[in-house]
DNA sequence: CCTTTCATGTAATGGGTTACATGATTCG
DNA sequence: CGAATCATGTAACCCATTACATGAAAGG
């Protein structure tokens, strides 16, 4: 019955979770993409329009048309009871951890090239960064533990607040690393008085 | 005297890094990107042969001929003063995170659809995933740390040792995370007997 | 002799970013 | 009346993966 069903990319699962938790315009996907999911995934709207047509195509999501005020017609997609099932199914399935491209990472990976003060600026703006993002998501994880459902695992407010711990507990983890490493480049002999 | 040198791609500093510590062939600098690098930056030969040819176009690798195995001559690759210098700068060059893409939070994001006990599932699957990485990294770490130079900010050493501390305390944080889901979703009300 | 490893390249395809294009409504 | 927001789409380009192509040396 949905015989292109089998390929669908991470794109087209990240769709699929955003639309099962609320139907929304291809614009609204857009921008819900910056918090909670935008945290671990990220799609500008040329990437989403073509992709919530192949998903259409698919059998995955329908659209309703609404009034709305672009200049073509403005279409709301939600997911159908073939998109949700396969959800469902990748979220239960087999994976590989994907390829990791970490430029924060890579760039520490090269710190011993600069001398040490350069190092230790370069690592107090990593530092800065991270301790703004944990306030951020600290913050948005107690909203979150606040709402309804935020104990059911069948809700998807529930899955928020997971992510969101995921998220806390990673930038607390950095933030201990840039202390770490301000640390060990303050040891460093070439600086000592 | 190199015009071109204002754009290189992540993965042509990747490259540099790699070779400003030990100068390589493409085919070494493939195998080099699983351990310690490839933990946050990874690629394929298929990407370094034609990435190598415009950093060389650049001035900022070059390469001589060594005798090897292939049908085509073996070309050992190193940087230039110029190469070294463009690493160095953006290393302590001004940078926006790249973009966030994780399947593995992508999917806790969406564990809200399946049944709990396929929730478990997954998470006890993320879960012996996170702690065989964790215990590797640890391994390694504990090498890197016994080697000369893992003290001083200007070997490369000391950053393999920071990049594998970072790996450790992310790994770790995920350990946890793995625990505290595990733990909410055993205290669901549809399990209780 | 067969498989693995060394070794370099290209081509096809897919995923992702940026820019172009269009136009209505709302708020200052 | 100008800027921001809503809204959808396409095209050009870059980055990354996979597959095709080739062939020597070493080890079992």
């Amino acid at each position: 019955m949905s015989p292109a069903a089998s390929t669908v990319s991470s794109l087209g699962h990240a769709l699929l979770g955003l639309l099962a938790r609320r139907p929304s315009t291809g614009y609204e996907l857009a921008r819900r993409m910056d918090r909670p999911v935008g945290y671990f995934w990220t799609a500008h709207h040329g990437q989403i329009y073509p992709e919530l047509a192949r998903l259409e195509g698919a059998g995955l999501v329908a659209h309703e048309l609404i009034e709305g005020a672009g200049p073509r017609p403005t279409k709301r997609y939600a997911v159908t009871p073939a998109g949700l099932a396969a959800l469902r199914e990748w979220v239960a399935s087999e994976f590989d951890p994907g390829p990791v491209r970490d430029l924060e990472q890579l760039r520490v990976w090269s710190l011993w090239t600069v001398a040490p003060d350069e190092a230790r600026t370069l690592v107090r703006a990593l530092r800065e960064r991270r301790a703004g993002q944990l306030a951020d998501w600290e913050r948005q994880r107690e909203e979150v533990a606040a709402e309804p459902g935020a104990d059911d695992p069948a809700s998807p407010v529930f899955a928020s607040l997971m992510s969101l711990e995921g998220g806390v507990r990673v930038a607390a983890a950095l933030l201990g690393w840039c202390d770490l490493m301000l640390d060990r480049l303050a040891a460093d002999p070439d600086s000592r008085d």
